[in-house]
DNA sequence: ATTAGCAGTAACGTAAAGGTTAGCTGCTGT
DNA sequence: ACAGCAGCTAACCTTTACGTTACTGCTAAT
């Protein structure tokens, strides 16, 4: 009886840290793709000296072709890390530019630059 | 001249700050490259509750094939987040465990974890 | 005797990410 | 009139990550 009692609270607390662990696996999952791929940071890194026009950006960053930085900001736009402004005047002009919810990165990049640039230290140091 | 000392000054500033930020892509990149991909992560979470065999691995992650999990495992070794473990008795037994330099990830998905959480809630809420 | 587990490796196949080339509309400078 | 820039998109191709199947040599169980 108190055994099984037991059982069923192991059990719970199984199924529970299981459950967290898995929502932790996801969240971690979804900001790495938030971030990751080839380009999302150096389109960040582009647009945080402020608004940016689509051919500047490919400049500005190298070696990106139009179809990836297309698909890239309108990525980000749905992460909500970018805005896309038309200003309707003449010429049209289309300026992209860093939302303020994108300043919510800044903890993860942090984390990430130092651990980076620590583990990139213990690596040359022949580990 | 006055104007010369300054343009060197800017000029200084933004070759360092340039350079800065590279060093920080880089970084970064080096972070995201250690932890990313489909499967280290989950890897991370079935050897952290100790030691693991090669094949209870594969079966605790569930879905990864011997292949993957053998490039995984070498290239953690690599980056000296896993340690290999043979016990040369009878009959052999080859166990992998997280290393202590692997605890100095926490921080990293610590703040992704966090991250993550926040923006599928945002979005989840309509942005 | 055969079946299954362990700890992988080799060869091959597929799917997703990213790159290349070309083209579109509408404008501006020469 | 023609070249060239802005802001893209479509079609196609390559590269990389990942998956599938099969196989190894050894041991332990059925």
């Amino acid at each position: 009886m108190i055994v099984q009692i037991f059982m069923e609270l192991e059990l719970e607390k199984k199924v529970i840290t299981q459950h967290e662990c898995n929502a932790s696996l996801n969240a971690v999952g979804d900001a790495l793709y938030a971030i990751g791929g080839k380009w999302k940071l150096r389109i960040i890194a582009a647009l945080s000296s402020g608004n940016k026009r689509f051919n500047d950006l490919q400049r500005e960053i190298g070696g990106i072709s139009a179809r990836v930085l297309s698909n890239e900001l309108k990525d980000m736009e749905l992460n909500g890390f970018v805005k896309r402004n038309i200003d309707t005047g003449y010429p049209v002009v289309i300026a992209y530019e860093l939302t303020e919810y994108s300043q919510t990165l800044e903890s993860v990049l942090k984390a990430l630059d130092e651990w980076g640039r620590m583990h990139r230290e213990k690596v040359r140091s022949g580990l």
